[in-house]
DNA sequence: CTGGGGATGGGGCCC
DNA sequence: TGGGCCCCATCCCCA
C-alpha cells in the first residue's frame, strides 16, 4: 500500500513553503570535538548512512529507514567566504552560493571535510524520477528537504529548488530538459550561468569575483561543472578527501535498484568504464533540465518486498529526530567500517582540531528560519547515547591523508567482520571466505590466560572465547539492524529484540503477576511491577518479624533460617535478604505453592547460579547460608509458628511436613524442569 | 510523579 | 566458532 504524501505536490513550492511546511527536522549528529574523524563523516544523522565504494570512498548517502516527506536536513556546513575574500587557491568544487536580495552574498565551501558536514557527500539527482531531496536556501543556510517519502536503503539525491536554480542561472532556469539534456549540455549551461548570466547580468557589481578565471591552481572553478570536477579530482591527487574521487557509477537509467540498495551483494555497475566518471556531488550536477524543478518524483523502484511503513512511525515520534553526539560515528555504515578503520590507523599525526563553520549572521530575504519563525524546532539532544564510552576515542589517531593500509587486515576481512548485514555475511562467507575466515579487527589481549576481545571503537572488552560478542556489540556502532519484523518491517539489532517486539503483534503476554493477574510482554516489566505490591500484597507473613513473602516456601525458608532455627543466634541480615530476593525471583515465581521441596531446592539453586555469577565471595558465603537454610527448612518439622504464619486461606501442610520424606541432595541430582503454571 | 510498556544494549548458554 | 535464543537492566515515552 502506498500512502499518500501528506504534503501533496510540492512542485509549486517556494523555498519559504518548504520552511513553513517542514514536517520533521533532522539535525546533524553532534560529535565530540576531540574525535578525530572529520566532521563530514561524523555529522551524518542517525537515520542516514554512507555508501562506500570498494576503495572505501564515500559514494553517496543512503537512508537507513523510512524518512517521511517534508523532512529537513541541514544546514549545509562549510567555510564561509564572502565574494571578496575567496582565496585564490580555493578549490571550488564544493562551493554553494548564498544570495541575499538577489545579490550574491557569500559562499559556503564544503571542501574541507573538517569544517563541512555530511551533506557534501549527497549526490545530485540525475533524473526527475530519482530525485528525493530539494536544496533550498533558508536565510543564509542551505537545507535539503525530502520531497517525498524516502524508503529505507534509498540513496539521497538532491537537486535545487526552483528558486535556487533561478538565482543561479536566471532565465536559464526555465530551460526544458530537452534543451539541456546530457552531460555536455548541462556543463555548457552551467558555464553560461556562471560567466554570462550570474556574474555579468545579475551581479554586475561583482564581476567574476565569485568565479575567477581558470588558473592552473584552481582548475575547476566552474561551479557545478561536473565534468571538470571529476577530471580534476581524479587527476589532482586530492588526498585530503579521497571520498570525492569518482567511483564507478552507472549512468542514469542504468543504475538499477541493486546499486541503490545497500545490501546489494554486487554493486558493480554494468556500464562501460568510460561512462563511469560521473559526478558525486551536487556542484557538478548533471541532469536534464538543470534548473527546473517541475515534477516531484515518482516513486523510485524500491526493494520489491518492502512495504511502506506508516509515515509517522515510531522513529518519528516528534518533530525532531534524536541526535546523539557519539564520540564515534554511530552512523557508521556497514561497509563504512572499512573506511572508518582506515582512520584508526596505528600511527600518523593527528588531524587538526575540527573547525566550526563561521556562519554569518542571518539577514533574511525570506521569512525567518524555523527557529525564529512559526515552525517548531526542537533543540537537538546532544547527550551521548546509552552505552557510549565516557572517553570517546582511545584508538590511534588517523592518518591525515586518509590512506588505508590494509596490510594486517585485508579490506575483505574488515568487511566480512564488520558488515553485519545478514545478506552480506552469508553471501560472502559462502562465496569467498567460507567458515572460519579470520580477520578480526579487534585487538586480542590475554588476561589471566584468557583471550580478551576489545572493541577498537569504544575499547569495551569481551571475555568470551569468540568474537561473536564483539560483532554483536559492533551493531551498536554501525547502527546495523539485520532483523526485520515481517509484520511492520521495523528492524532490530538482535533476534531477541525482534522476538520481544513480535509479542506486540501477537498480543502474547507470557508474564503474569500472581497477585493481580496483570500480564506483561517482558519479564522485566513483571519484575518491576511486582515491586509495586506492598508488603500487604505478600500473603505470607512471619509473625516473629512481620516480614512478608509472595511465596509460602519462602516464608518457611525464612523462618527456619532467620527467625526460628537460629533464634538463639543473631539474625543473619544477609541471609534474610537473600531469602527475600529469592522470593521475588523468577525462579520462585515459576513454582506453585504446592511445589515439592526438591523443586524449591532446585529453584533456589538455579537462582543462586544465576544471581551470584560475578558476585563476590561474601555473596557466595551467603548463598551457602541460604542453601543451608533451605535444607533446614525442608528437614525441620513444622512448628506452630510456621502454621500460624500462613494465611488462613492456605491450609495445605507446611512444606517441611509435605516433603518430610524428601532427601536433600543439594548436588548431583537429575534436573527437574519446572514449568510455569 | 508514577506506572505501564516499547525499545535497546548486552551477557550468557546451547547446539 | 558462530548463529540462535533467552534473559536482564536500563532508557525513554506516554497516559
Amino acid at each position: 500500500m502506498k500512502l499518500e504524501s501528506p504534503l501533496g505536490d510540492m512542485s509549486g513550492w517556494r523555498e519559504v513553503d518548504f520552511v513553513l511546511n517542514c514536517t520533521y527536522i533532522v539535525p546533524d549528529q553532534v560529535s565530540d570535538p576531540s574525535f578525530s574523524l572529520p566532521k563530514a563523516m561524523t555529522s551524518i544523522p542517525r537515520n542516514l548512512t554512507f555508501e562506500y565504494s570498494t576503495d572505501n570512498e564515500v559514494m553517496g548517502v543512503f537512508s537507513k529507514e523510512y524518512i517521511p516527506q517534508g523532512t529537513r536536513f541541514g544546514p549545509l556546513q562549510g567555510v564561509i567566504y564572502t565574494k571578496d575574500n575567496v582565496p585564490k587557491q580555493a578549490n571550488r568544487k564544493y562551493f554553494w552560493r548564498i544570495y541575499s536580495n538577489e545579490q550574491l552574498q557569500n559562499f559556503i565551501d564544503g571542501y574541507d571535510v573538517h569544517r563541512s558536514n555530511w551533506m557534501r557527500y549527497v549526490n545530485p539527482a540525475r533524473s526527475l524520477a530519482e530525485q528525493n531531496l530539494v536544496a533550498c536556501q533558508n536565510g543564509r543556510d542551505i537545507y535539503f528537504y525530502t520531497i517525498g517519502p524516502v524508503e529505507p536503503n534509498q540513496e539521497l539525491l538532491v537537486w535545487y529548488s526552483q528558486e535556487f536554480a533561478q538565482r543561479l542561472c536566471g532565465q536559464q532556469a526555465d530551460m526544458k530538459p530537452s534543451e539541456c539534456s546530457g552531460r555536455d549540455g548541462f556543463a555548457s549551461l552551467v558555464s553560461r550561468c556562471e560567466y554570462t548570466n550570474s556574474d555579468e547580468d545579475r551581479e554586475p557589481e561583482c564581476p567574476k569575483q565569485d568565479t575567477p578565471p581558470d588558473t592552473p591552481d584552481t582548475p575547476d572553478n566552474h561551479i557545478m561543472d561536473f565534468s571538470k570536477k571529476v577530471e580534476t579530482e581524479a587527476s589532482a591527487g586530492d588526498t585530503e578527501d579521497r571520498g570525492i574521487i569518482p567511483s564507478p557509477e552507472p549512468q542514469h537509467g542504468e543504475r538499477g535498484p541493486a546499486l541503490n540498495h545497500r545490501y546489494s551483494p554486487d554493486p558493480q555497475p554494468a556500464v562501460p568504464p568510460q561512462q563511469r566518471n560521473l559526478p558525486l556531488h551536487l556542484h557538478g550536477l548533471y541532469r536534464e533540465g538543470v534548473s527546473s524543478y517541475p515534477i516531484y518524483p515518482q516513486s523510485r523502484p524500491i526493494h520489491p518486498n518492502y512495504q511502506l511503513l506508516p509515515p509517522y512511525g515510531a522513529h518519528y515520534p516528534r518533530l525532531l529526530l534524536p541526535s546523539y553526539s557519539p564520540p564515534f560515528p554511530g552512523m557508521l555504515p556497514s561497509r563504512g567500517y572499512l573506511r572508518y578503520n582506515s582512520y584508526l590507523g596505528a600511527d600518523g599525526p593527528q588531524y587538526p582540531p575540527m573547525g566550526q563553520a563561521n556562519l554569518l549572521p542571518v539577514s533574511l530575504p525570506y521569512p525567518p528560519p524555523p527557529s525564529q519563525g512559526g515552525l517548531k524546532e526542537l533543540k537537538a539532544n546532544v547527550s551521548p547515547p546509552r552505552g557510549a564510552p565516557a572517553t570517546p576515542e582511545l584508538s590511534p589517531l588517523p592518518k591525515p591523508d586518509g590512506q588505508h593500509h590494509p596490510t594486517e587486515q585485508s579490506p575483505s576481512g574488515f568487511e566480512e567482520a564488520m558488515n553485519l548485514s545478514l545478506d552480506t555475511i552469508k553471501s560472502k562467507a559462502a562465496t569467498r571466505n567460507g567458515p572460519g575466515h579470520k580477520s578480526l579487527p579487534y585487538p586480542l589481549q590475554k588476561q589471566n590466560g584468557k583471550i580478551k576481545y576489545e572493541c577498537n571503537i569504544c575499547s569495551k572488552t569481551f571475555g568470551q572465547l569468540s568474537n561473536l560478542k564483539v560483532t554483536k556489540h559492533h551493531l551498536v556502532h554501525t547502527g546495523e539492524k539485520p532483523h526485520e519484523c515481517q509484520v511492520c518491517h521495523k528492524r532490530f539489532s538482535s533476534t531477541s529484540n525482534l522476538k520481544t517486539h513480535l509479542r506486540l503483534h501477537s498480543g502474547e503476554k507470557p508474564y503474569q503477576c500472581k497477585l493481580c493477574n496483570t500480564k506483561f510482554t517482558q519479564y522485566i516489566h513483571l519484575k518491576l511491577h511486582r515491586r509495586l505490591h506492598s508488603s500487604r500484597d505478600r500473603p505470607y507473613r512471619c509473625q516473629l518479624c512481620a516480614q512478608a513473602f509472595f511465596h509460602r516456601f519462602s516464608l518457611r525458608i525464612h523462618q527456619c533460617s532467620c527467625c526460628l532455627a537460629n533464634s538463639n543466634m543473631p539474625v543473619d541480615v544477609h541471609t534474610k535478604q537473600m531469602v527475600e530476593r529469592f522470593d521475588a525471583s523468577q525462579e520462585a515465581d515459576m513454582l506453585t505453592e504446592a511445589a515439592s521441596a526438591m523443586q524449591v531446592e532446585e529453584a533456589v539453586e538455579r537462582w543462586l547460579d544465576r544471581t551470584l555469577e560475578g558476585e563476590g565471595k561474601e555473596d557466595q558465603k551467603e548463598a551457602t547460608l541460604l542453601l543451608k537454610a533451605l535444607a533446614a527448612a525442608i528437614n525441620s518439622p513444622a512448628t506452630p509458628v510456621a502454621q500460624s504464619a500462613t494465611p488462613a486461606s492456605h491450609h495445605s501442610p507446611p512444606l517441611a511436613c509435605q516433603e518430610r520424606a524428601s532427601v536433600v541432595h543439594l548436588h548431583h541430582r537429575p534436573t527437574v524442569k519446572t514449568e510455569g503454571q
